[in-house]
This record gives C-alpha cells, sequence and structure tokens, in this order.
DNA sequence: TTGTATGCGTTATCAT
DNA sequence: ATGATAACGCATACAA
C-alpha cells in the first residue's frame, strides 16, 4: 500500500510538505500544493487513519453514539441530527452499540481514539460518566434520557416520560375506560419506570388501583408486544384499553387483539408512545403519543455547536410531546 | 491516559511482557500474567486501538458491511448473521454505510487499517471490485446480489430475483389479474432491474403487454411507496393488483389503497417482496416473496469460516424463495 | 516555502 | 521467560 513517503518520492518534495498538502495548511506554494494533489490522486493515495489519529490533538468530528440499532425511534431522530449537522457542515461519525452495552466506555474510546470534540448519546444515561471522561473537557448532548450525572458539560433534551404516559392514559381515561391494561418497557431502565409510573399516576387520580397483573413487560419489539398483549387478554377479558409504553409494541399489540377477534378501537382502545411513522402507516392508525424529534434534535445541535465554541455550562431541558389522534382509541 | 508504558513501569516489568501478557502470548510464567493483569485492571489500562493496528498483521475480526442502515430487510439478514458468528465465537465489527457509498472503497479501508480477516457484504454489488483489493486476499462473501466481480476470493449467496419477482406476478395471474400495477424499485440496481423483468416476464407469458404507465419506481421507503401508488391510482382506474418490490414499498401502498378507500383484497390485491417479520404484523397480513434469510446466513457463515481456513474458491449459490400467503391477495 | 527529525502506543524480532 | 529496540504511517516543532 502507498504511504506518504512514497508519495514524497514520487513528487521530489519531503513527506513534510506532502503532509500539509493532505490537511490543507496554507503555507505550501499553490504549484507544488496542485502537483502533490495530482499525484495524490493519480496514486490513489489515502492517509492511515490509525497512524493520523495518534498524532492528532483533537478532529473536527462530532460522534453520535446509538444505544440499540433496532430502534425505529432513534433512527429517525438521527435522521434529523444527520440533516441538521451536514447543514452545519459538520462532519459526523455514528456509532451503534448493543443495547446493555456500556455508553460511557464506547465515548471514553472515542474521545481517546478518534479524538471526537463532541458527542451525542441517543438513549444511555451516562450513569457511569466518569471523572476521566468528564477531565477531557468534551462537551456532549444526551438525547431521551434524563442525565444520571451532573457534569456541566453536558446538556439534555429529553421528553417528560412520566408526564408523557400520564397523558396517554388520562386520554383513554377521557373516552371513559377504566379497565386500562399496560403493555411493554423494561421496569429496570428509567424510561421504562417513568412511563409507568405517569400511567398510574393517571388511574390513582381517579381512583382506580393500579393492579400489577395489569402490566405486562416485554421486550422492545413487535414480538415481544405481541406475546405480552396476549399474556394479559389471557389474564383478564375485562380490559377495554391498552397502552403500550412504545409504538414498535403497540403494532405487536394490535396485530394480537385483531387475531383475538378483537375490534380496534370497537371493543378495545390501543394508544402507542413515540410517535414513530410507521404507526401513521398502521391499519387502523395509531394512536399515539408523539415526541418531538424535530425539535429535540434542533436543540442539540445548536446548544453543542455553540458549546464547541463558547465555554458555557450544559443546559437541560423538557421538550414538550403531543397526542396524536390517530384511530385506535374510541369512546366506550 | 495510562499507556502500556505506564503499566510496564509500574509492575516493574518491560513493555514486551506487558504487550505478551495483553494478547494472551503463552510464553510468561503464570506468576507475572496474573501481577501484570491484576495492575492493567487497577488502573483501568486499554490498549489504543490505533497503535495496536498499525502493528499487527491480521486481526481476528470478519466486517460486515451494511448498505443502507434504513433497510429493515437486511437488518434482520444481520441478526441472523450475528447470532451464527457468534456461535462460532467469531468476532465481527458492523459497517453501516450510505445507500450511494462505496462499498468497496470501504472494504479496502477495512482490510487495510482494521485488517479484518474475511468479509460479509449485504448488499452492494462489488463492481469496483479492484486489483488492488483482490491483492490482499480476503475471502469475502456477497449476499442478496449476484457478484460483478469474477473474483475468486468471492462467493455469493442470493434470491433469484427475476424468477422471484415473476412468481410473485404469477401468483397475482393465477388469482384471475390481468391488470398489474408494479410499485417502486430503482432501476438503476440491479434489483430493481431484475425484479421489474421478472414482473414483465410473467406478464408477457399470458400475453399482457407491459406498460410503462403501469410502472412507478419510488424510493426504499413507507413514504415512497405511498406516493408512487397514489401516483398509480391516479394515472389508472383499472388497477385489480399491485406488486411492489419491496415489503416496505408495500406497507405504504396498503396505507395508500386504504386512504384512497379501497378494500384490500377484495377490491384491489398486493404482493410484495422480501418477507419481513413487519409484514406479518401489517393488518391484514401482508402477502410476498420470502427470502431465506436463515438459509443465506447460515451458507454465508459456513462458506466464510471454510474459507478462512483452507484455500478454496468462492462459490455462488442461489437460495429458494418461498411465496407467503398473507391476506392482501384474493381471486377476483 | 520546504526539509528533517522526533514521537505517538503498539507489536514483533532479536537478544539474553 | 523476559528485555531492548526497530518499525508502523503520520503530524508537527524546529531548522534551513
Amino acid at each position: 500500500m502507498k504511504t506518504i513517503k512514497d508519495i514524497a518520492r514520487i513528487s521530489g518534495y519531503s513527506i513534510g510538505t506532502v503532509s500539509r498538502v493532505i490537511n490543507n495548511h496554507p503555507d505550501v506554494s499553490d504549484e507544488t500544493r496542485q502537483k502533490i494533489k495530482e499525484i495524490i490522486e493519480k496514486e490513489h493515495y489515502q492517509p492511515n487513519t490509525n497512524a493520523k489519529n495518534m498524532k492528532i490533538k483533537t478532529s473536527d468530528i462530532i460522534s453520535i453514539l446509538v444505544k440499540g440499532q433496532a430502534n425505529v425511534f432513534f433512527a429517525e431522530l438521527l435522521e434529523v441530527l444527520q440533516s441538521r449537522l451536514e447543514d452545519a457542515s459538520q462532519e459526523i461519525s455514528v456509532h451503534y452499540m448493543d443495547e446493555n452495552a456500556d455508553e460511557v466506555q464506547e465515548a471514553f474510546l472515542l474521545i481517546k481514539e478518534k479524538k471526537s470534540k463532541g458527542l451525542i448519546f441517543l438513549g444511555g444515561d451516562l450513569k457511569n460518566y466518569s471523572e476521566v471522561l468528564s477531565s477531557y473537557r468534551i462537551p456532549s448532548v444526551l438525547l431521551t434520557n434524563s442525565p444520571y450525572s451532573q457534569d456541566s458539560l453536558i446538556s439534555s433534551f429529553t421528553t417528560d416520560n412520566e408526564a408523557a404516559a400520564y397523558s396517554a392514559v388520562h386520554h383513554l381515561i377521557l373516552k371513559g375506560h377504566k379497565h386500562i391494561a399496560i403493555v411493554g418497557g423494561n421496569q429496570n431502565t428509567p424510561v421504562g419506570k417513568a412511563r409507568l409510573q405517569g400511567a398510574i399516576r393517571a388511574l390513582n387520580e381517579i381512583g382506580v388501583e393500579f393492579k400489577q397483573s395489569y402490566y405486562e413487560p416485554s421486550r422492545f419489539s413487535l414480538d415481544g408486544g405481541y406475546t405480552a398483549t396476549s399474556t394479559l387478554l389471557q389474564r383478564h377479558n375485562d380490559i377495554t384499553a391498552l397502552f403500550a409504553l412504545g409504538d414498535t409494541i403497540a403494532l405487536g399489540a394490535l396485530r394480537c387483539l385483531v387475531d383475538h377477534k378483537y375490534e380496534v378501537p370497537k371493543q378495545i382502545s390501543l394508544i402507542g408512545f413515540d410517535g414513530i411513522e410507521l404507526g401513521q402507516y398502521a391499519i387502523p392508525r395509531l394512536t399515539t403519543i408523539h415526541q418531538d424529534i424535530e425539535t429535540m434534535a434542533n436543540k442539540a445541535v445548536d446548544d453543542l455547536l455553540v458549546r464547541l465554541n463558547y465555554q458555557r455550562d450544559g443546559i437541560h431541558e423538557i421538550i414538550p410531546f403531543q397526542v396524536i389522534k390517530g384511530a385506535t382509541v374510541s369512546s366506550i
């Protein structure tokens, strides 16, 4: 493989000059720059990223860490983020990680080895945000979760999951529902917990006591939603409405209800959470809580770009949500 | 940040010995190994990947290149691949790339810089598979497309897109349909082309001439399917069946048909292509062509693992598909 | 404006 | 079994 040495040899210049051309340094004569560029082109030379990363102090890259590659909501959020950052001519690199991977560890590597100048987390909770990591002074933005750490380098823009879940169930209650089951989510995650809490609060408010048997957790998937709903239907026959802790779960639930010969929403109503695009393609259209990904993404990008240039403390904002009235909820 | 030097200093051993411990070389005494490991643990030392990659001749990693992160079919295929490779205790790294990125270029980097020992391509056509790349002698497997290059290092396991599309339309024809419209896909891709060709062949076989106006291309998305279907419905009012060149497109089409007050399948039948999980959660369940991802993934992994150990030529196999009879097609 | 030399953190080769 | 040291390919401080 060709290295910078080869280009130097072929061009007759030194590797120093070649390096300057590669990195667009100003102190090279136009003629030399031109000549070297041509040779680079002709030889298909590509700088070795490993060697490069070892030398540079900081790169111009903002890294985005996405937790859970199957998460449709994150995928949609990511799309907006990418588009905004592209508008700002901001180089980015996206890193998908496993649901149960350690995002702080990953971030650490990104900073240490790829020398990212800024970080955006989609999911994750930075529970283990460490002093070491903090010592690098890299501004970060956390989306869709509240920050555990109170480090001033972190901003967060999140939906109030508790309040949103409350609204979802409240919407069902307004339609006359009382026998409401809750499906999906993981009570070991802050998000899952908050959503269930919000739902319970709405129930309690009208004097309905929440019974554990009306809740069935599930993986965040179509299949998970289907199975959990199946369990709930078997367990109780008085359910008139279902609150799914995510749209993907809701779509699994929807199919399950139909398979069990329930008419939606006539016999059983269904409301989801997230507001993913797919929900509006479902038949019937999914009623759901819409998290405002546009605003989230815009604020995240604006905040990060500012803090990249000016020393400021991170901010923490709650982004308003919205109930999308689809066709899966009806009055009792 | 701690480096191997620090660990050497702290432990009292040389960096050579520390390196040996890190890489599990046998020629270290158990006692030394133990001591050094403890220090590594205590100091939270992590080897620098950049430096490491510069030195190693070849890593033990198989890289998977996925073209188009929004592609649900690839996502499902990837899941099976990952599970199979994990069973074989095979380290992998997944790289998502843009739909119109150059996968050969990316592969080149992966081989040169991450020293991958094997490659799996999801999508892409290796049109530009170069001599340079070939000179590295890295076994590769191409899934879901036929190889352009005849390099003996490449295996491929693919669905016969032309035949499968033929079967899809033939299925509609058997149900009595003649006014069949085709929606979605990109005629600049081999896959899109093959699927359209197969559909046309089925039509021609029963003496129906294919008219261009009964075909509307689209992006590979819900929205794309919706819009293209809209166009077709506006253009013709004698359509009794729709063949979507992908399931995601089909689901967009389904929503569009319903919005236009067509009953599916009573008034208009619909068949998709791919066999993604989501299709079986749609209401009604999607009739579609199922590509056998299990077999594809199994064969890909088996073939690659064998060729990693024995010098053999790549093979090219067509994997049988299957018509899934959902509920979106009925007799006329 | 250009060239030279040093070091980044490793692995691997050659000693010991 | 362990240590010393030469690369790997590049950016950069310093020299010219």
